[in-house]
DNA sequence: AACAGGAGAAGAGACGATTCTGCAAGCCAG
DNA sequence: CTGGCTTGCAGAATCGTCTCTTCTCCTGTT
């Protein structure tokens, strides 16, 4: 035989297991596999050895052979050099956390990828072998996506694309339907003029929403009042709110289109005097449970981002394994009012008992 | 020559650029990665050739060859069936960004795997090939761990592994040193009784914060006033603050080593009328920037997870690329104290500018 | 008795890159 | 003129697994 494979790792291979076993490296893959047409002996001896020797199949010989490699990537939108987006840190991190259980409830792991190719010198895109991308909020002709679709890649998006972009399929939430319905509630708590903070930028959120706001003002017959400021800026959250309450024609109710919107309306009001809900009625959409416990707690929005990860890594790993049809795919998501005490006139039922009276000491 | 090579797959091998070339496989190779003796025109043109074809790597077939994925475990504790911890959202969600920004600029990807083996019919853990593997918070004698370290990947801990596990380094806190000068700036600002909101798990941050409070008290002569409760329950919390402030040796200042503490804190405060920080001083540990915002701001203790996530990986990849020594590596990281109002007798400066006067209306 | 057919197991390529080894040609010095 | 050195490139083994094909028995039927 020559140099018949001399030990050259520590980890034993299937050779090694078959040779222990006395059995073909075939042998060996079937039994282990579940396939092949062996006989139960054969197998459980197998099985017994290769748990003997602690063996562990190669994942990128495996990878290599079935052109599978059980991961998938989770692409974030990139502000400066940085992976994740600030601005919704509670909504990301639930996403992903409801994305990555689903993907290992079926095998796959999640690779966490940067939003842009080439953000180092080296290429982490092109060192992954990926069977399918999860893409949070792609840009209008973002060039990771154009370029694993060209490579034959499935990519599901969180966030309905912007243009023409060729995705696999798209889950978002409605969110015209979502700030419709918040507008209603806070017009049936008795607000005349309701104002909006939003944002600048373009992404498919902020436009729609902002939209949803514009016509449901056509409708009521109320003019749109309204701060936009570039989301991705801490402070300037806290200044556009400022500025809302600010104007001469200032809303006796607000909704802020952003996370840190709850706190930064809330701060604003204390300095203008206005109580809440008395005052102002309020609701941001957040995840964050902070909002349950300010004072007074704020009626929150949420998207639900735990099942639009979920969702996103279900309708992927579908396409990847040819599952559930061929043709393109979007989900339409709902969201969820959380009613508390910042958009009731009324006094209401808090969620949290009090174990004793609150005591509103020198409220009005 | 027989059947040379039929055209197999849509994406261009290393063989096709190749022949598209001119070349050799091995001067492909050689060419775009910089090794072997070639002049710089081949080089050039080889690289022409293959941007034209859109030829990319396959990184199965490189991993297997070499041995190196460039792919980083990040394992979390898992409560129940998910993973993420729900306790430490915040603090997980900048280390894990923090830790993914740099193992992107040193050419890794973070792969997020779930706690414990064998979570789902499938063993995700062993279909992925990784170079080494960070662990948050490892238990006792953790058996992912454990069954790493045999295979010979490099693993290192967030947070001082318990027991004698065999890291190959870690990374944590000061906590002592943290709680020893908290607790000297509450006694600065007044406190007489300071009180501890702690948690049940025998975890080393709680453990080592809670030995740290202990022996505080003992060196200034005070008695430990403290309540634990389970931490991962997110109403516990809420209760055991009211607990604290309920009994009859109410303390003065109180220190609640989890996020929530602080809004649970707060809230027990107005419901027994203490005010903050005039009746009762406040700190909590938190990397939430809600507390800024907060009425009072509350003082936090931040643990800087950003600098951790980023150390754990660069200690990881030095051990993977065998940089930095082979032998094992323990770092302390310093903490931060981001003093706010509700630590402070004497209204300080805040760190927010009030555009006008805050009227403290009805307060006393 | 001969043969079909199936069960059990082994052989032998791929998969697509890296890399060790080796060959041919060019150059210079002795 | 020749031998040694460098330069430029090609051959072929290898990484560890999966899987298509083949091969050998053995049994039961006509």
């Amino acid at each position: 035989m020559g140099r018949a494979h001399g030990r050259r790792l520590g980890r034993a291979g299937i050779r090694d297991v078959a040779a222990a076993a006395g059995v073909s490296i075939t042998t060996v893959s079937d039994a282990l596999n579940g396939k092949g047409r062996l006989p139960d002996a054969t197998r459980r001896h197998v099985r017994e050895v290769a748990d003997r020797l602690g063996y562990r199949p190669s994942a990128a010989a495996r990878t290599l052979r079935t052109g599978k490699s059980g991961l998938i990537g989770l692409t974030v939108t990139t502000y400066g050099e940085e992976p994740f987006t600030f601005t919704e840190f509670a909504y990301f991190a639930e996403m992903a956390r409801a994305a990555s259980s689903a993907a290992l409830a079926r095998g796959y792991a999640l690779v966490i990828l940067p939003g842009s190719t080439r953000q180092s010198p080296y290429d982490v895109w092109s060192n992954v072998a990926l069977d399918g991308t999860v893409v949070i909020d792609p840009s209008d002709r973002d060039p990771v996506v154009t370029e694993l679709v060209r490579q034959g890649i499935p990519v599901v998006s969180d966030g309905r694309p912007c243009g023409d972009l060729p995705v696999t399929a798209w889950v978002d939430n409605d969110h015209e339907a979502a700030v419709t319905g918040l507008l209603d509630h806070l017009a049936a708590a008795g607000a005349r003029r309701i104002g909006l903070l939003t944002g600048t930028s373009t992404d498919t959120y902020t436009r729609l929403s902002t939209k949803a706001y514009l016509r449901w003002c056509e409708r009521a017959g109320q003019d749109p009042v309204y701060e936009a400021y570039p989301a991705h800026d801490p402070c300037a959250g806290a200044v556009a709110a400022d500025r809302l309450l600010a104007r001469p024609d200032r809303p006796d109710a607000v909704y802020g289109l952003f996370d840190p919107n709850g706190t930064d309306l809330l701060a604003a009001a204390r300095r203008y005097g206005l109580r809440v809900p008395d005052d102002l009625l309020l609701v941001c959409c957040s995840e964050s449970a902070v909002y349950a416990g300010t004072e007074p707690p704020i009626t929150t929005l949420s998207l639900k981002p735990g099942r639009i990860g979920s969702t996103v890594v279900q309708l992927l790993i579908d396409a990847i394994e040819g599952t559930g049809g061929g043709r393109p795919v979007q989900r339409i998501m709902p969201t969820d009012l959380i009613v508390r005490t910042s958009s009731q006139r009324r006094r209401a039922r808090t969620t949290v008992s009090a174990p004793r009276s609150p005591e509103d000491r020198g409220r009005s």
